[in-house]
DNA sequence: GCCAACGTTGGC
DNA sequence: GCCAACGTTGGC
């Protein structure tokens, strides 16, 4: 089983709305970045496990959990041009972008922010989260920095 | 609001 | 194929 990171700005989209989402699943839609795309089209699994992370914040952070209930499929709001996502370069025929369905699985009993992260930079390994200049809103996690994170979870804040 | 990092675009 | 210009992301 894998683990993945998912990025939201919760002015677009938080942890809050998944959970008042019907069956508190949504598409995770809308992402133009290749190497973002090919995690969501080939990488992430059903039953896969996902932090949701909250950026553009003043505190950004790992806030929940959600799980993979549907695998990769045609992302197709890139082909309605009311879309704020809409890609002309995408087609049915010949869809460019895709996405999954996640759920909610629950909220993290407090928040481990990208600082308290850094904190723990050497014990974290190659994270790609915290690699310089990662705009990845769609990147992996090893099952020690899943762990690790859930022990930090755990523990007094810093 | 600023700025660094990065991806994409398009001219050549 | 190179590279400058531009737009976007996202932390601070």
């Amino acid at each position: 089983m894998g683990y993945w990171l998912l990025k939201s700005e919760p002015q677009t989209f938080s942890l809050a709305d998944l959970e008042m989402a019907p069956d508190r699943t949504t598409p995770w839609e809308g992402v133009r970045n290749y190497q973002a795309r090919n995690f969501l089209r080939d990488g992430l699994q059903v039953g896969d496990e996902a932090f949701f992370y909250h950026s553009g914040t003043a505190r950004p952070a790992v806030v929940g959990i959600v799980q993979v209930v549907r695998a990769g499929y045609p992302d197709t709001t890139a082909w309605d041009p009311a879309s704020p996502y809409h890609d002309p370069g995408s087609t049915p025929d010949h869809p460019r972008w895709h996405r999954v369905d996640v759920r909610f699985v629950r909220r993290l009993r407090r928040a481990v922010t990208l600082a308290e992260l850094k904190r723990y930079r050497d014990l974290l390994g190659d994270f790609a989260l915290l690699r310089p200049g990662s705009r990845l809103s769609v990147l992996p996690v090893t099952a020690e920095q899943w762990a690790f994170i859930l022990e930090r979870e755990a523990q007094a804040p810093p």
